[in-house]
DNA sequence: ATTACGTTTTTGGCATACCAAATGCCACGA
DNA sequence: TCGTGGCATTTGGTATGCCAAAAACGTAAT
């Protein structure tokens, strides 16, 4: 059979080196099923029913297409993950957090965030610290936070990555982003925060006012508790969802 | 439909209540290969060799007598930890970490350490704080830690773990052991801290002296300043290894 | 001897079939 | 009416077999 691929045309091309770059890796259906379920997973409103959520990997392999072989080693994935908890002989649950779990979620965050505020202050650019303020840009007296909710909230957690990502840590974007996904779901924390939002920009810019004058203990001070206030927030207010 | 199960002997036993324990959950395949590969990984020492260390599906589903797919499953899950890489038609190999991100994560691990820290000071009572100091009491100026360092060294392990644990905050916990277990397999950690270790007792009752002053922001410090010490000190004499 | 090309083997991905435990349903009997 | 026993069903767990890509091997042509 000829020509399975790429290079093999002409055997004087040498090193004209054509830019390829390893074809697409074709991610497997069982990446494909983690993906979608895991999509799937974060998009319903886990806390919205008070029975617990089933998943049926029959009725999965079918929905997708394909066999269960794939959609069971994503269910492992998830699992380790924490999405999902299958028990023996019973089903695959969604798994619901605790207010108490959720605080501890964001506890962690704080940890992890005030570590990231301490690197850049040693590390990161002023061009790249000054620009963590864009986020905020298309707020301001006129136009206040809590009357644009949701698009605050989205700017609060991009600002909140960004932040992150400055750090150059892989662990610390890695697992912060992982609290992230799990704490995401308890919707409270974007729509009961309305009363937190007047508070969350100033800190925001205090944040990114210390980095910028690399005051290290201040800025990690500030990053923490911002987050920690937040923790605080959930914790007193936080009570109607987890009936 | 009354009483599902249990209480069905005699119709008159009542509340009688035979201690009955829900019998034990029989842990799967799926289960057991991961413990056993789990452990064997990182019981190997990944960094001796210079060639990656390779797994085999089939010769494990062999070894461990059973079939390829609970083995699939748990090395789905070790993936989903970052302890292997699965290489479609390629291999499975034992993920080998840079120096860079060992100090990573030890970067991350002070910082949630240092969050414990904060935490217990609030909580914790003063008793299980104080006994932290008994992970240390077989050593003193007679027998002093660096002539033995193997022993200090799990001693220094339980010390760290235990002092977690008495955040009673279940993400630190998980988080830490998770990130000391890639950490961990970074031989020079234990080996060649021999210079370090003089330092380290002290620290460590430092930080306990912290936490029974209920002292928040030094022992918040102590703790961080300690395990990002162990992070600079990777950073400097951890050449040898990552060749 | 070296290179080119074709064949075999290896390896992970996926589908399918079967098993056993747990449930639910239902008829039979006190 | 109540509940008891058993059969059918559901559900996750496991074993097998086949596939295609890629590497390993071997052979023939230059």
């Amino acid at each position: 059979m000829p020509e399975p691929k790429q290079t093999k045309a002409s055997p004087t091309m040498a090193d004209t080196d054509i830019a390829i770059v390893r074809i697409a890796p074709e991610t497997s259906f069982k990446n494909k099923a983690y993906e979608a379920l895991k999509e799937a997973i974060l998009k319903m409103d886990i806390y919205a029913t008070p029975e617990p959520v089933m998943l049926d990997e029959r009725a999965l392999s079918e929905r997708l297409g394909v066999s269960r072989t794939p959609i069971r080693e994503a269910i492992a994935m998830l699992e380790q993950d924490g999405f999902v908890k299958t028990v023996p002989r019973r089903g695959i649950v969604v798994v619901r957090r605790t207010k108490a779990e959720i605080v501890d979620m964001i506890r962690a965050w704080a940890a992890l965030e005030s570590m990231a505020a301490r690197l850049i202050t040693t590390t990161a650019r002023k061009k790249d610290i000054s620009s963590l303020r864009d986020f905020f840009k298309d707020f301001s007296d006129d136009r206040l936070p809590q009357d644009h909710i949701e698009e605050y909230s989205k700017a609060n957690i991009a600002f909140h990555q960004a932040l992150i990502s400055l750090s150059e840590s892989p662990v610390l974007v890695d697992l912060t982003n992982d609290l992230l996904l799990h704490v995401r779901g308890y919707r409270q924390l974007t729509i009961g925060r309305k009363d937190r939002t007047a508070t969350s920009l100033p800190e925001h810019l205090g944040i990114i006012e210390a980095l910028e004058a690399r005051d290290t203990e201040l800025a990690e001070k500030r990053a923490r508790d911002h987050t920690l206030g937040l923790a605080a927030y959930v914790e007193a207010h936080g009570q109607e969802l987890f009936t």
